[in-house]
DNA sequence: TTTAATTATTAGGTTAACCTAATTTTATTA
DNA sequence: TAATAAAATTAGGTTAACCTAATAATTAAA
């Protein structure tokens, strides 16, 4: 049987795991993680070595077995369709699609999950862009990369953003910037890596280099030599 | 703070009260309901008391304070919306909603429940017939009568059902006998109380007068002389 | 009205999930 | 490399939510 608490615990492992591929998950990056305290996932962890959802050790850190991956890639399954059905179907902005998603994922109900996915038209990513694994766990794939990585007079699409805070979303929504909108750039700024970019707006926006690396983007032209 | 257990307590001794108005609801008749045992609940109950949500006496039983009645009311609203948006909008049955809604209910996000009340169409009953709080608690009513009570002759109309369990439910389901559909009685057989029913089907049913007790109807007639 | 049966309550125990403080291990830096 | 700082782990404690078994209080039967 797996609580709400168990399914935190694999996805927080997972998250971390996808989040910086080189590092190890520690029993403190999943305590800052969940906003608890490292014995307490120390003692948590040794039962989910037990049960095999995971393995530990100093080394390694924390890895989820291919039980703990399945119901960690479950959950992101659930979150990531709550998050698209809220969006497209209820009209929650997304950048609050999240928090009530964090909820929503822990109800059980595979016809629920199965209903929901029909209605929003078996999509395969969220409105945060981020791919929405299907029952067996297999993610859509789609190349994409920061829009900081972009050269000057680059024209693409954004299809996602790493960031998920609602400050950074609500910041984007102001600049009405979105999902699967197009960019040029237009101009970066040699001392601070600020971008002068072309978008449905009239006027070209200005956004800074810290932005940048958060929005994911795809050129539009072949081989059109950014990075 | 209100855990989801909390919210099953109070809900669990405000539905209590409500089946059975003349019954005190004792420690014992929340663990039945609850499945738990009865210390489990004398236990939490001194809790409940302590935090003004409920009062409690050997002679009395369990009974909610106002803050307590809000609470339980409140979920009952989330519940009774819930279950409504599984069948309206997502095509469950009347005899699967429930299940799904006990854990819907413990979501928080009023705006959530807010969507899908718009959503809905703001009805003020759900697919079983059960009355929709309104934000401050406020029960609309009907009046209904058990189907047991007709006379022959009488002509009425299917307001709700006071059993939910999915047996009964599909039961109903198998007789095509729904939610608003209207009724015959065009026999009562004199030794066990059976029903011969005319509805919207060719054929006339029969009905155990067991079942009858459980359909809450409205006559269509004034003074059609049912009791 | 005693006795027996039932029901309610208290006593005492377990597990999960959290914590702080102490200790041990590992990594830095002088 | 020895001292120091940082990180990981262990020790020990609390609270909530559950339990069973024992006791006390009611209720029903004889
Ligand atoms: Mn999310
Ligand atoms: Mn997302
Ligand atoms: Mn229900
Ligand atoms: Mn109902």
């Amino acid at each position: 049987m797996k609580t709400y608490r168990e399914e935190n615990y694999l996805k927080a492992i997972y998250q971390l795991a996808n989040h910086d591929k080189s590092k190890v998950v520690s029993a403190t990056d999943i305590a800052h993680w969940l906003e608890i305290k490292p014995p307490t996932v120390l003692e948590k962890l040794a039962i989910l070595v037990k049960k095999d959802y995971v393995t530990y050790n100093k080394f390694d850190g924390a890895q989820l077995t291919t039980s703990g991956k399945e119901i960690a890639l479950n959950i992101v399954r659930r979150h990531r369709i709550w998050e698209t059905y809220l969006y497209k179907q209820l009209k929650f902005s997304w950048s609050e699609v999240h928090e009530i998603a964090e909820q929503l994922e822990h109800v059980n109900s595979d016809k629920l999950i199965d209903r929901i996915y029909d209605v929003i038209g078996k999509p395969d990513f969220d409105p945060h862009g981020d791919p929405i694994p299907n029952k067996q766990g297999k993610l859509p794939k789609s190349d994409r990369r920061p829009l900081s990585q972009s050269i000057k007079g680059c024209k693409c699409v954004v299809l996602g953003v790493s960031e998920h805070s609602e400050v950074f979303l609500n910041y984007l929504t102001d600049l009405n910037i979105g999902l699967n909108d197009k960019l040029i750039v237009e101009q970066i700024n040699a001392y601070d890596d600020t971008l002068k970019l072309s978008t449905k707006t009239k006027e070209p926006i200005l956004m800074s280099s810290k932005a940048a690396q958060q929005i994911l983007v795809q050129c539009l032209k072949p081989n059109c030599g950014c990075r």
